[in-house]
DNA sequence: AGCACGCCGACT
DNA sequence: GTCGGCGTGCTC
């Protein structure tokens, strides 16, 4: 009887053979449903085997296909399979997490295929005469439907109402559902014409013939967004799938409706973990039958199966988030141009400030650079950036005269501020005066965080909190003072500085509640508030167009930080946020107080040149021997003792260097948050410039970490870390 | 990961 | 006597 090998969720490196019957019609791809120890489990059949190492009688058969939906194509597999090599998590566990969870259940999914409408014979016999007037909508429908079957999608681009329109239609008989129909136009609303900068980067991309992969580098309001338009139009009216990947899931439904606008009647699903399951399974198998033309979605959203996948672009490429940092340690950006190669599509990525490694491989020119210079939005000119040296100036609550004042001119103007400031609450600690005590988290490493609205003391770390304490828990002295500024406080002070001004502050604490963010941005886009305080939430991807400045408080913790793209991140989140201000007549300010003005990092800031910027880092990294020159791995663990560790590290140190390869392997350390709710947390890095050599480390090093005795620790390998 | 089996401590 | 703690080992 054949032999098939079956991907389960399970953290063994193996696949699992299963027995299937002669009679049975399984392919590759296919789920299936099996006998897996006293329990049913769901697998992916992955490949065909002659033979199996294990004894006959403990093989058992396959207990079910499952052929509701079509099989996992070849392609998809193959990228799967790769990802778990390249980042060393078992295939099974790569696999099943990347079907959504409706179609990991052990029940078979029962989803309606999406249909074309037409008329029925009644409806075709019909006098539009003859109906009410009033009903508009079914007017419109009835007579488009006239000259030719269309899909939901195009009948939704009649009018907000024709979902109920259509129903009513259905229900007297008149439409009826049928088979969808190849479609090779479009309706594209194209309402900008490119610039030559525009012109010249999408011509570069749609001129490029299989694979290739372009950074387009342009700075803030340079219009990257209309060389994605422009290039999915492109490649819809060649018949192909457009995967757009962005960061944050917040971003996506502004973007879907953005594009939506652009292309009315296109198929567009959005893919992000904020859908509910049987939404993401649906728009999962409109990207799989290639209904969805335009696929929109954050990280997970890489490895939807896209049978007529033409062009990937990756939007805000240097984003962080596109890591994964738990599970499987993928980063989507990596993963799409792995994808692209595969597939022999172009894949572009896009940013204002490309991260490092991008930008290294443009230099090299293993990407092609695509340089967008001058601003298609208004104003024309970008933000005029000054730093103010907060050791020469006398601070008000941390805020300095200049940024006062400005804020203050913006009041008059009634234009808005912004002020960003990355810690949230009220004050980073609370300290006792007379000797010395800081409030300490007594699970974590770090400070508890004071929180004025419920006088708590919190933990950021691990969610531990308490009352905020009448007396030094130490000394006993009453006077207890908080340190430093978050914003809460900022709000406080700005609030008694500008009494009658609107504030509106955005954290997660803020807009933790279920659309308090929708709401604020809308408050904020009617010009319901003068200023605005936040944290990195408020940086990305939102216009507000009576925003002139910008303020940003104390962002030199980056400049000294032991994670050395801490300011590569500063400078993005920066521009990023500076890009912001300016409106229509003129062009935004932005103020920096910081101790040190003349800081590379914001000479580049205040000149907008990237290029140099990137230059003088990529020097440091180079000196320092760190990324992009080098490849690495991390191996963290974490567990209750130190002890056990440091042990495991250190055996797993010998167990590299014994290995003798052609890897530099540093010094068991701790992490950057050393203890997080009371685990002890240390770290193992490796690292070599050639990739392949680390890779085949990596594949011999494994089994031996598996076998290391680990009770109770946790304990993983990243490849290609963004977080230490 | 689950889930069993298995061998020792404190309870009705 | 047994209920239950979590160490160890297995899953095609």
């Amino acid at each position: 009887m054949p032999i098939i090998r079956v991907a389960l969720d399970v953290p063994l490196s193996t696949l699992f053979d299963y027995l299937v019957s002669e009679k049975t019609q399984l392919e590759i791809g296919q789920r299936v449903l099996v006998p897996f120890g006293r329990k049913q489990a769901l697998g992916v059949a992955m490949e065909w085997a002659e033979s199996s190492d294990l004894a006959a009688d403990r093989i058992k058969p396959v207990a079910r296909v499952l052929d509701d939906v079509p099989p996992l194509p070849r392609e998809l597999l193959a990228l799967l399979q790769f990802c778990s090599d390249y980042y060393h998590h078992p295939l099974g566990m790569t696999v099943l997490a990347a079907l959504p969870t409706l179609l990991r259940a052990l029940e078979p999914v029962t989803m309606k295929q999406a249909l074309d409408y037409t008329l029925s014979a009644t409806g075709q016999a019909l006098d539009l005469a003859t109906l009410p007037k009033r009903r508009v909508v079914q007017q419109r429908i009835l007579q488009a439907l006239r000259q030719s079957p269309l899909s939901g999608a195009q009948l939704r681009s009649l009018s907000p109402s024709a979902p109920a329109a259509l129903k009513t239609l259905l229900e007297a008989g008149w439409v009826e559902a049928c088979a969808p129909q190849q479609r090779t136009s479009h309706v594209f609303n194209d309402a900008h014409a490119l610039t030559d900068e525009q012109q010249q980067a999408f011509d570069a991309v749609a001129q490029q013939q299989g694979y290739g992969c372009f950074l387009l580098h342009g700075i803030t309001g340079s219009g990257k967004t209309e060389v994605y338009v422009h290039l999915m139009h492109e490649m819809l009216q060649r018949g192909g799938q457009i995967l757009l990947l962005v960061p944050e899931i917040n971003l996506t439904p502004q973007l879907e409706s953005y594009f939506r606008s652009r292309f009315p009647d296109v198929e567009i699903a959005s893919l992000h973990s904020g859908l509910a399951d049987g939404e993401r399974a649906l728009h999962w198998l409109k990207a799989q039958s290639g209904e969805a033309r335009i696929v929109l979605g954050t990280r997970l959203a890489v490895f939807t199966p896209l049978p007529k996948l033409g062009l990937i672009l990756v939007d805000e490429e240097h984003d962080s988030s596109f890591k994964q940092q738990d599970g499987l340690r993928y980063s989507a950006r990596d993963v799409a141009i792995f994808r692209a190669n595969q597939r022999g599509v172009p894949v572009v990525l896009g940013s204002a400030t490309p991260s490092l490694e991008s930008w290294y491989n443009a230099q090299s020119g293993r990407y092609k650079l695509l340089k967008l210079t001058r601003r298609a939005v208004q104003p024309a000119t970008l933000p005029i950036v000054r730093c103010f040296d907060i050791t020469k100036l006398p601070l008000h609550e941390g805020l300095s005269e200049p940024l006062l004042t400005a804020i203050g001119d913006r009041l008059q103007r009634k234009e808005q501020s912004l002020i960003f400031i990355n810690r949230r609450g009220y004050a980073p600690v609370l300290m006792c005066t007379a000797c010395g005590w800081l409030s300490e988290c007594k699970h974590c490493a770090g400070k508890l965080v004071l929180h004025l609205k419920d006088r708590s003391l919190r933990c950021h770390h691990c969610g531990f909190q308490q009352r905020v304490p009448h007396a030094c828990p130490t000394c006993g002295d009453a006077d207890l003072k908080p340190v430093g500024i978050g914003t809460q406080r900022l709000e406080e002070t700005l609030q008694s500085h500008f009494p009658q001004a609107r504030i509106l502050r955005v954290d997660r604490d803020s807009t933790r509640n279920k659309g308090a963010w929708a709401a604020m941005r809308k408050l904020i886009h009617e010009g319901e508030a003068d200023i605005l305080i936040g944290t990195q939430m408020l940086a990305k991807g939102h216009d507000f167009p009576n925003l002139t400045l910008v303020g940003v408080i104390s962002p030199d913790g980056a400049l000294y930080s032991a994670d050395f793209r801490a300011s590569e991140k500063l400078f993005a989140q920066l521009t990023q946020v500076g890009g912001r201000a300016g409106r229509a007549d003129k062009a935004g300010e932005v103020i920096v107080q910081t101790a040190f003005p003349n800081h590379p990092l914001f000479q580049a800031l205040r000149a907008h040149d990237y290029d140099i910027w990137a230059q003088t880092l990529l020097a440091e990294r180079q000196m320092a021997g760190f990324p992009p020159f080098v490849y690495q791995v991390l191996l963290s663990a974490e567990g209750k003792q130190l002890s056990e560790v440091n042990a495991f590290l250190q055996q797993a140190r010998s167990a590299a260097k014994d290995l003798q390869m052609p890897v530099e392997v540093y010094g068991v350390v701790p992490a950057a948050m050393p203890k997080r709710a009371n685990h002890h947390r240390a770290q193992l890095l490796v690292q070599s410039d050639k990739r392949k050599a680390l890779g085949e480390f990596l594949r011999a090093w494994k089994p031996i970490l598996d076998t290391l005795p680990a009770q109770k620790l946790r304990w993983v390998a990243d490849v290609d870390p963004v977080e230490f």
